[in-house]
RNA sequence: GGAGAGUUGCCGGAGCGGUUGAACGGGACGGUCUCGAAAACCGUUGUAUCCUUAUCGGGUACCCAGGGUUCGAAUCCCUGACUCUCCGCCA
């Protein structure tokens, strides 16, 4: 959520913002409103110290066992006045709660200014793809091959997007959860976290995927629900309302959670095989962070995904995504891809985001600094990874002439595997 | 799913509808004392917003949330959320 204050005194950054991420929103209407909402505060703190300095005569006159009628009838007047301003007020404070929810979060400077992922900058290669004396395929027909995917029979039980992983597949998927989960612990002193996978209107506001995304989620209608698109959601949210002190940061958590997304609008693009599900497993890092390091721990975070990529053995580019592909909550986004060599593209599996104070403020997370003043803090994720196109990578990059697989030596201890 | 109890400030815990932002105790912070520490004593101890985004000072709101009654609500009424206990169901 955007400060607004901050919007008031800046609102031609703000409407820049809005228009370089493709968004829309009526800032006009609102600083309409808030100025409503401003005066008829004002006029509502007037009538309240009024009607306070007069109760409290008439307590002194009831006391006394003095007539207080006449005050009595003024202040009923009052009240019926306040009463009235009450409705607009709290009309007036819902329309800027709404209006505010629906305001992106501005881009950091350095963010390249492009409509689209097209206008993403390539900022470096990692690792060299590999290469082979025979024609590489792709992960589907690996995973036929060798039996590691039931897609057809997931299909049938949940409809397309929602695989099956079988025998060495499901190992093989374990294995990589496991692996990456223990790696961001004993290596990146990241403390595990195991969350809900069912999550409340709140909860989903407070991170910034609602009001937005509302129709890529899976919704429970009787109770309200929403099934988790990402676990930055429910770990983001633990320390909603709440207010730590600047000694109880940084922190940093990892967990594991299925993600689920609905993908609305989304069919036939990329598509093929794993690249695109309404249900699939991620492990993703969560930082709570003072404000003044935000920007380090971005990298910090980038760095922890890369780990896994190069323990891996796997080439990939690093993106710096530009604001027209920036999400709602992001200020900076770093995007992983990671090289398919049987497919010959780069397939993202991890995203690593800057979201400064947005979604502290939509959460109400706030810190006491070292001086005691109380600040809200920043927050930060980054998919450490997204496994169903890491599984692809590895499948394509470890291929052998015979079909088989050879995979790498980082996975051996999690998993002794024979495919 | 059924029955009951509860939700007050950093914590514990009071609070007849009218000087209650909230007793009392603890904690924390500052000070006195001390070579230093402990103890003791004194003082301070919230957030948001507006008046003026300096300071000082002041107004308003906040006792789970939202409504209602009243001149006036932490206190009365309604609805909801959450917590605890018992019963039922269940991995």
């Amino acid at each position: 959520m955007i400060d607004i204050k901050y919007l008031r005194a800046n609102p031609e950054v703000v409407r820049a913002a809005i228009k370089n991420k493709n968004e829309k929103a009526d800032l006009d209407a609102l600083l309409r409103v808030d100025n409503q909402r401003r005066s008829l505060q004002y006029s509502y703190d007037q009538l309240r110290a009024q009607q306070n300095t007069v109760s409290q005569q008439i307590a002194q006159k009831k006391r006394a066992q003095e007539d207080a009628s006449e005050e009595i009838a003024s202040m009923a007047k009052v009240a019926a006045q306040l009463k009235g301003i009450q409705a607009d007020l709290n009309a007036a404070n819902a329309e800027i709660e709404t209006r505010l929810l629906s305001i992106p979060n501005i881009p950091e400077a350095d963010v390249r200014i492009g409509p689209d992922e097209t206008h993403n900058e390539v900022i470096r290669h990692e690792g060299e793809p590999a290469t082979f004396d025979f024609e590489p395929k792709d992960h589907l027909a690996i995973a036929e091959q060798n039996g590691l995917l039931d897609l057809t029979r997931g299909a049938k039980i949940s409809g397309s997007g929602f695989p099956i992983y079988k025998g060495a597949g499901a190992r093989l998927e374990r294995a990589l959860i496991n692996f990456m989960l223990e790696y961001h612990i004993q290596k990146h002193g990241y403390t595990e976290l195991m969350v809900p996978l069912a999550v409340t209107r709140k909860t989903m506001t407070g991170t910034g995927q609602l009001p937005k995304l509302e129709a890529d989620m899976y919704h429970i209608a009787e109770d309200d629900l929403f099934l988790i698109p990402t676990a930055e959601v429910p770990v983001t949210n633990i320390y909603a309302d709440e207010v730590l002190s600047y000694k109880d940061l940084p922190q940093k958590y990892v967990a594991y959670t299925p993600c689920f997304r609905r993908e609305a609008g989304s069919y036939g693009k990329d598509t093929r095989g794993l690249q695109r599900l309404h249900q699939f497993n991620k492990v993703e890092m969560v930082r709570f962070v003072e404000p003044e390091n935000s920007a380090a721990a971005l990298k910090e975070i980038l760095h922890d995904a890369e780990d896994i990529l190069q323990a891996l053995g796997l080439h990939y580019r690093v993106v710096s995504l530009c604001t027209g592909d920036l999400s709602f909550a992001s200020q900076k986004t770093f995007d992983l891809e990671v090289w398919a060599a049987g497919s010959k593209k780069y397939l993202e599996v991890s995203s690593v985001s800057n979201f400064g104070e947005f979604q502290a403020r939509r959460a109400n997370i706030r810190y006491k600094d070292a001086e005691g003043k109380m600040r809200h803090l920043h927050t930060l994720n980054g998919s450490g990874l997204a496994t169903p196109r890491l599984m692809i990578a590895l499948l394509e990059t470890y291929q052998q002439a015979d079909g088989r697989l050879k995979l790498p030596e980082a996975l051996k201890p999690m998993l002794e595997l024979r495919i």
